[in-house]
DNA sequence: CCACTATTGCTTTTT
DNA sequence: GCAATAGTGG
């Protein structure tokens, strides 16, 4: 397949610039300057340019039903291998919807035809666009991992588990490194678990098993670390496989194993699924793609889309070579290249093309767009983080209250999750709405691990990952000599925690106040069932009351920290995400199912971007999406490029780094600004920074920001509380994303569309009819006060995360 | 022997 | 700026 030729006017742009030379410039930015382009790419924004008028002028092609001749073609696309490489914004999603109707429209039956996606909301966006095109026919659409977690649970028996497993997260994993460590008498200050689970889970990347690391090992000398690994592995796969538990490396592992040593079932399932898609296939690892191989192997209807220049999970083992090899594998394969974009103007897309090809280990691929030129790509430098974060702020204050975008329209996108405090906070104090994706993520939240814990053990009593985390909260007397003795009794007699901790009294040297203690929880636990309790939320409820769990920090005397209340708040909320689950599955519920949807959550799966607040995420959660206003922080060696990339001079990780910043770049519709600090915080010291060496890549317009003589960050114009709290029909409507919405990215119900406001009437699923008292903080620590019909007492909640609803009209 | 607190140290990205 | 650790009081 040829290339379409390169314009020539693409690269006869200014000569890259070099990084000295972008910090002399005007310092009073007048945003009223730039041309303004409409708040979308439907905008009747004149060209500004010619670049694109080499190709033909061509219509949006979804604003009618029509689709390109490429696009055409892939939808058409029947039977045999089908390879979609497919550009950013290049209409992909609707290109594979829309074959996935055709498929249906043709004949075959919904149910064999499996799409396979990494995130949640991806399969479900999918799933109903399919459904709506398709007159109701449901296809089945999945992640990886959801799709393995069910089928095992049919299969468990043959790779040696039971049904009712459970899935390990990363912070189980790292407490089962820490047990093993224990008990081979390592101490966890000079192995971090952490670290050590992660080398496990590369090597479960790689398909290494621990017997085959242990000889990889062998055979190189002196690398104490990587021995300590080879000695942790097997002894962690045997404490997973007697717990009943697997971890996420695991739910793939075992259903490939699953599949490649049972031909008849992997034959009735390759049958099954006729059809086959896989999305982002450039990030697939090794498993994974021997899954999806062994699904299509009698029927090699497998179409698979995917970008390599958007490869950018290397570091968790995806094979970018997976893509590139695809058309080796099938050799028959239909290769389709959708290399039009549709999304973003001109001006961003000559910029990010620029800067991707500057990757060397690349197949060339050309960039089009028929869009206006638009606004140049800019470069804002700040002189500190906080600058830059204010910079941000006052621009997007800028641009809502002129009327270019709105706030939903805007994102902002950086490196590392860290680097969202300085946003999050001038944000606040601009009074701008904004939701930031995986901060202090709800099921990453203590109280919920907690709860979740203990129904984790209710139904996988083996499950000693659980046990070990519940098994002392709230204190119960049981510390760590305590439990290590029980451990060691445990591994001696074959049991797992909780049946020896009934034998507490057959453990030697045990006082006689663990040993009740022991006793008692295992009373606690094994009195607890779901059959009892009649549903997950009651459950829950039962939990709650029987640990004590809230006790401590139960508002008694309205003496309960601002912390307690924020803690309650969480538990209200996972009660509420119960009682949300035991009416969606009906009949169906079960404990394991209430597990698996919670343990499969991704940060991802939150983005909403209807929410009419500025989205903050990292640039890894960024792809797939689109704004109109993208603004990208910290463009800043050792940054990103991330040092870690740029340490042994590792031009993988460099280019990994440069795909990065092309997908963030490549999300922005209209407007796209990157950004620097001169100076920035790191780890408490601040420090002077070099500005990233891609910035020399690619063309930009810059402005410095910097006063020399200090202090020149921008302020809000009102920080006024009041407005927030008082007004009803306020703007800046905050978002709050309940865990409830992330769940089920279609829950409006538990999502409310405007701010607290006092006087409101709400209803909370527990303490029922109320009235709001009091709003207080800002977006993110924001609670509400609310007193209810039967109380004297006004009850806060954290307005992130609290089930309650307005009632009745505001 | 356990719980609580002060201090240290370390920070990519995520299913 | 947080989590895991080390130290101290109960």
């Amino acid at each position: 397949m040829d290339l379409p030729a390169k314009s020539p006017s693409l690269w006869q742009s200014k000569p890259p610039q070099q990084p000295g030379q972008l910090f002399i410039f005007d310092r009073t930015p007048q945003i009223g300057q730039y041309s303004r382009l409409g708040p979308t790419r439907t905008g009747p924004a004149p060209r500004t340019d010619n670049l694109a008028t080499a190709d033909a002028p061509r219509p949006e092609p979804s604003a009618s039903d029509g689709l390109t001749p490429s696009q055409q073609s892939a939808v058409d696309h029947f039977e045999g291998p089908l390879l979609i490489l497919a550009g950013p914004g290049s209409g992909k999603t609707r290109v594979i919807t829309r074959r996935m109707v055709r498929l249906v429209e043709r004949g075959v039956d919904p149910r064999q035809i499996l799409a396979v996606t990494f995130t949640n909301k991806a399969a479900e966006e999918m799933a109903e666009r399919v459904e709506r095109l398709a007159g109701g026919q449901r296809v089945a659409v999945s992640t990886f991992h959801r799709f393995c977690a069910r089928l095992l649970r049919d299969h468990a028996e043959m790779v040696g588990l039971q049904a009712n497993y459970t899935i390990l997260d990363t912070t189980d994993q790292k407490q089962v490194v820490r047990s093993v460590l224990d008990e081979l008498n390592l101490d966890a200050v000079h192995f971090p678990p952490g670290r050590i689970s992660g080398r496990i889970s590369h090597a479960k990347n790689q398909q290494q098993s621990a017997e085959e690391l242990r000889s990889d090992v062998a055979t190189r000398v002196g690398n104490h670390f990587q021995e300590v690994v080879a000695r942790v592995y097997p002894r962690y796969q045997e404490f997973l496989l007697k717990a009943n538990a697997v971890d996420f490396d695991d739910l793939l592992l075992h259903v490939q194993k699953l599949l490649n040593e049972n031909p008849e079932l992997r034959a009735r399932l390759d049958d099954r699924y006729r059809f086959v898609m896989v999305d982002e296939y450039q990030d697939t690892n090794l498993v994974q793609y021997g899954i999806v191989r062994l699904l299509s192997h009698d029927h090699p209807n497998l179409c698979v889309t995917g970008d390599p220049d958007q490869s950018i999970y290397g570091w968790r083992g995806a094979r970018i070579d997976n893509i590139l090899r695809f058309e080796q594998d099938y050799p028959e394969a239909t290769v389709v290249r959708l290399e039009e974009n549709f999304r973003s103007t001109a001006a961003i897309l000559r910029s990010a093309d620029q800067l991707i090809s500057h990757n060397q280990m690349r197949k060339a691929k050309s960039l089009v767009t028929a869009n206006p030129e638009g606004e140049p790509v800019e470069l804002l430098v700040f002189g500190s983080a906080q600058d830059e974060a204010h910079g941000i702020a006052g621009r997007i204050h800028e641009l809502v209250s002129r009327g270019v975008c709105t706030y939903g329209d805007c994102a902002v996108f950086y490196r590392v999750n860290s680097m969202s405090r300085q946003v999050e906070q001038a944000l606040s104090r601009w009074s701008i709405p904004f939701q930031v994706i995986a901060g202090v993520a709800f099921f990453e939240r203590a109280e919920v691990k907690d709860m979740l814990g203990y129904l984790r053990l209710i139904e996988n009593p083996a499950d000693d990952a659980a046990f070990t985390r519940v098994v002392n909260k709230p204190p119960r007397r049981i510390g760590k000599v305590t439990q290590s003795k029980l451990a060691r009794f445990a591994t001696a007699e074959g049991l797992n925690r909780l049946e020896s901790a009934a034998e507490a009294k057959r453990i030697t040297g045990l006082s006689k106040q663990a040993t009740t203690a022991l006793l008692r929880f295992h009373e606690l636990v094994d009195g607890l069932t779901l059959a009892d309790a009649g549903s997950v939320a009651e459950l829950l409820r039962t939990v709650i009351d029987r640990t004590r769990y809230t006790a401590g920090w139960q508002s008694g005397m309205n003496k309960s920290s601002e912390q307690d209340i924020q803690r309650q708040a969480v538990i209200d909320e996972l009660l509420a995400l119960a009682t949300h689950y035991d009416e969606d599955a009906g009949d169906e519920r079960s404990l394991a199912g209430f597990l698996e949807v919670t343990s499969l959550v991704a940060d991802t799966d939150a983005i909403d971007p209807s929410q009419g607040a500025v989205t903050l995420m990292t640039l890894h959660a960024a792809k797939g999406l689109e704004f109109p206003t993208v603004f990208v922080v910290g463009i800043e060696q050792n940054l990103l490029p991330h040092e870690r990339s740029l340490r042994d001079d590792n031009p993988r990780e460099l280019e990994e780094e440069r795909r990065l910043l092309f997908v963030g770049m490549t999300r922005a519709i209209s407007r796209l600004s990157l950004t620097l600090a001169a100076q920035r915080d790191l780890h408490g010291q601040s420090r002077s920074t070099i500005p990233s060496q891609f910035l020399g890549e690619m063309e930009l317009t810059s402005r410095d920001h910097t006063d020399p003589r200090g202090s020149a960050a921008p302020r809000p114009p009102l920080p006024d509380v009041t407005r927030l709290s008082q007004s009803s029909d306020n703007v800046d409507q905050p978002l709050l994303t309940t865990a409830a919405a992330l769940l089920d990215g279609t829950a409006k119900a538990a999502t409310l569309e405007q701010g607290f406001a006092i006087g409101m009437a709400v209803r909370h699923p527990r303490y029922g009819l109320g009235t709001v008292i009091a709003v207080d903080g800002y977006v993110r620590n924001r609670t509400v006060t609310v007193r209810f019909e039967d109380s004297e007492e006004g009850v806060s909640f954290q307005a992130d995360h609290c089930p309650l609803q307005p009632v009745g009209r505001s």
